[in-house]
DNA sequence: CTGGGTGCAAACTCTTTGCATTCGG
DNA sequence: CCGAATGCAAAGAGTTTGCACCCAG
């Protein structure tokens, strides 16, 4: 019941910061070409095992696969709609005002986020 | 090149104005019950296409699927982590800070998305 | 009539799972 | 040692595509 420290997870952490907002796909890809040896399902598992001690965050922004972010502290993200890639915004301040009105509804809030989808400076120059 | 007004299309339509934020999936089920001869490929070509028209926005929120919205209006979301049921918060203000910081960053903004995480009144009380 | 739309089924992509094996603590 | 973590391969879920037929304009 206790957790272990393998290679597999301390491989895929360092591709999680090398590959600035890799998916779960890309890591793989990632890790596999540097350590043939580890599988996809790893990957995967240890991913989602990240995101739920918290040690990344899972984004599910557009685009149809899951992105994984080791960034954990509250940050915004820009999603450029042309080449896919993912920014990070420095966090500003929350949206309190949205808060309030969730809170109005009932609900318990636990977190939120925010996308912001544009074209980035590279995909602009084209 | 012109875009034709069929039967599939209004029914569809009509399906995501009754579901709330349903998935494609959910959308296909309640279609094809009351007509079993709408396949799978039709609804989602056609929630892709109303997504691209600006029909209906495509919500990429946690979890696996993919969920439509009638509403164009701009406004939040608040998703209930335990019963994934997902609620239109009244849009607020647009986090201009952050809409700022993104602009910084070189991104030309078309638009955002703001969603809340909690658990919603039903979840609370169980 | 004509070509955009649809139905069907097969194909695809991403992700999860079962199970035997390995290895960290 | 012991069970958490892996690797492999096969199964799933959701979504897309090719192609022939159909129907709205």
């Amino acid at each position: 019941m206790q957790e272990r420290q393998t290679k597999q997870k301390t491989i895929i952490y360092d591709a999680l910061k090398t590959l600035d907002h890799p998916t779960a796909t890309e890591v793989y890809g990632y890790v596999h070409e540097a350590y043939p040896s580890v599988s996809r399902a790893t990957v995967f598992r240890v991913l989602g095992g990240f995101a739920e001690k918290g040690t990344a965050l899972e984004l599910r922004l557009s685009g149809h696969e899951v992105r994984y972010d080791y960034n954990v502290m509250p940050h915004y993200h820009a999603h450029c709609t042309v080449c896919g890639r993912v920014a990070d915004v420095a966090a500003a301040g929350i949206p309190t005002d949205g808060l309030r009105a969730t809170a109005d509804c009932g609900f318990e809030i636990e977190g939120y986020s925010v996308e912001f989808f544009g074209i980035c400076k590279a995909c602009q120059k084209r």
